[in-house]
DNA sequence: GTAAAACATAAGTGCGTGCTTATATATTGC
DNA sequence: GCAATATATAAGCACGCACTTATGTTTTAC
């Protein structure tokens, strides 16, 4: 749940897919699945250890587990990101037209 | 130079410790292991992943070399980030004073 | 030219990590 | 209750990775 953890959360390639899924809205484990080419139990330490970084959230339902992507859980990641923000001269002005969309 | 790269190199803390050394301006690489409590090698193979991920810049001169921060070498993590902005409720705000800051 | 300094590369080591198969736990439908 | 489904946990394995010491390379100072 710290700024390490989800850094490391981060690392894998495969975690990011999840994330990536989860975009879309709730899925269960097994729809996580589809299309990563790995056994279940790897999704599932995988998820474990995305939800340990709070990346995610799960909402069990009778013998399914929905999983979503956690509100804020990037923050650490944003965070430290900021202190970095002299050293994005190019991306400053695509933040300021979204956050400008996001206000409509 | 990829997502996947940067990813990485910032799953270490050591890596993130020198990248938040160089926000003060360019240091050698043994002013960037004052404090770390690791050997000089060590200290050259984190630099060199950081270097090969975009993240870090260096200038030669003489028998000393410069290290400091790549501009936009953060850049494939916030691209990234921005993928998640629904999901930082709390984050916009901040962002938004930030960018008032930096208009000024 | 020679020694020292700054950094890089090589080689080895131990531990973490991402995967697997096997098994356990819980829930549903019949 | 029993079989099937959904997920978690256990144990083992192979590889990656962050370190170390030893050595190489380049540059400066004398």
């Amino acid at each position: 749940m710290n700024e390490s953890d989800v850094f490391r959360a981060l690392a894998d390639p495969t975690r990011r897919a999840v994330l990536e899924r989860l975009l879309d809205g709730e899925k269960n484990a097994s729809e996580l699945r589809e299309g990563l080419g790995i056994s279940q139990p790897a999704v599932s330490q995988h998820v474990a250890v995305l939800r340990s970084a709070g990346l995610i959230a799960e909402k069990k339902s009778g013998r399914h587990v929905h999983y979503s992507l956690a509100p804020d859980g990037l923050a650490p990641v944003f965070d430290w990101l900021t202190r970095y923000r002299s050293f994005w001269p190019a991306r400053v002005d695509r933040l300021k037209t979204l956050l400008k969309e996001m206000d409509q």
